[in-house]
Order: C-alpha cells, then structure tokens, then sequence
DNA sequence: AGTGCGATTGACT
DNA sequence: GTCAATCGCACTA
C-alpha cells in the first residue's frame, strides 16, 4: 500500500495565505491506472477573499462551485482553452478561496510524467501550473474531489523540511496585480516564471 | 444568442 | 525576445 496518507483537513491552516505558505514542501500524490505518480509542491499562489483576480470574486458561477467547498478540496479549470489549473479550497465553506498549485518537483512515477506530457527533460515536467496538471492527467473530472481523502488525487507530506520560501507578485493577471501571494522555494530549479521573481 | 477574454504553453524570430 | 493556439465561461442584450 502507498506510504502516503493524506494530509488530515484538520491540520491545514487556517486562512488562504497560511495554506498557499503551508502547502510549499508538501506532496501532490496522483493515483492513475499506471500506478503513483508524485511530485513537491515548490510553487503557490494564494488567491484569497475580495481578490479581483480570484474565480471567486463575483460569487459562485457553475465553473467556481468548488472554490467555496472546506479547504482542501480540489478546484480544477481549463485556462485559454489549452491548460488545466490545479487549486485548493482554502476557506470554511461558503467562502470562496483557493490556493493555485503552480509547480512540482517530480518525485514518484516520472516515467509516467514524462509520457503523459511527451517530453523527458525532468526540469520541464511540473514547472508550471498548466504542465503540472498534465504530468498527472488532471482534469475537470477531479473538481470538487477531497484532496485529504485517498483516492484519484491527495496531498501528502513526508519528513521534508522546506528551505527558505520567497514571496512574490502573482504570475499572468492584470487584476490586483501588487499583491505579493506567490510563494516559492528560494532556489529550487522546479520553481515557474521569471528570473525577475526569483530573488 | 453573441462576444471578448483569460491564474498558459510551445513554437518561432 | 514575440506571438498564435484554443475554448469554456461570464457578461451583455
């Protein structure tokens, strides 16, 4: 059986910037026919409450519905028609929140990750939200599913202790474009975006 | 019912 | 560095 046992809902921070800082040095574990494919978190952002840029911000719409499940759940969407994007509730329920997974350093199942996005280079297989959706095949399918459960799609931990965490404005949005809520592993080379972000 | 626009990526100059 | 691809959805009427 996997050594991996979900993140209990109970351990989880409260708040969406304590979860999106919380998160960095945990572990995305993906179950799929093949077998396990896993990676660490290295990159977040948080998206919180009254955040212009956030899905949230207008209420709930039949795409957002999951933003506003307990933390923890899974909130899955396709941007510019090409890339699914991986979050997590991050607020009690009815509040709209999430924290938006936006690169993994690969750990288990690589040889799985590299067919799924049909490249091999392991710098290149998660960094970014979008490849990192499609190194463990994630879809819509898994909106709204509890990532403190065992099944399709969790989140773990292991002994890791996680180095220093940057802190930076959020990558490709227009709105509340000031704010720093992206969190990333200083010096980590999984890490996305511009080397502009990464001191 | 029509329209404009992204929480991106990969290909190309 | 620039730029097109691609489509679901939120918004307007």
């Amino acid at each position: 059986m996997p050594g991996q046992p979900p993140l209990a809902r109970s351990e989880l921070p409260i708040g969406t910037v304590s979860l999106a800082r919380y998160l960095i040095g945990k572990v995305v574990v993906r179950m799929l026919p093949e077998g396990i494919a896993s990676g660490r978190i290295v990159e977040t952002e948080a998206y919180v409450t009254g955040d212009a840029a956030g899905h949230a911000y207008r209420g709930m719409t039949p795409r957002n519905g999951a933003l506003f499940l307990a933390p923890g759940h899974a909130y899955v969407y396709l941007a510019y028609g090409i890339s699914y994007m991986l979050n997590v509730s991050s607020e009690a329920p009815g509040i709209g929140a999430g924290v938006l997974i936006r690169a993994l350093e690969p750990l288990e199942g690589i040889p799985i990750m590299q067919m799924n996005r049909g490249i091999e280079r392991l710098r290149d297989l998660a960094r970014g939200p979008g490849r990192l959706a499609a190194a463990l095949r994630v879809d819509r399918r898994l909106d709204g599913i509890d990532l403190c459960r065992e099944g399709p799609l969790w989140l773990s931990c292991d002994d890791y202790k996680p180095g220093e965490i940057g802190q930076s404005v959020r990558i490709g949005i227009s709105r509340d474009a000031n704010r720093l809520l992206r969190f990333y592993l200083r010096g980590n080379p999984f890490v996305s975006g511009p080397k502009s972000l990464m001191e």
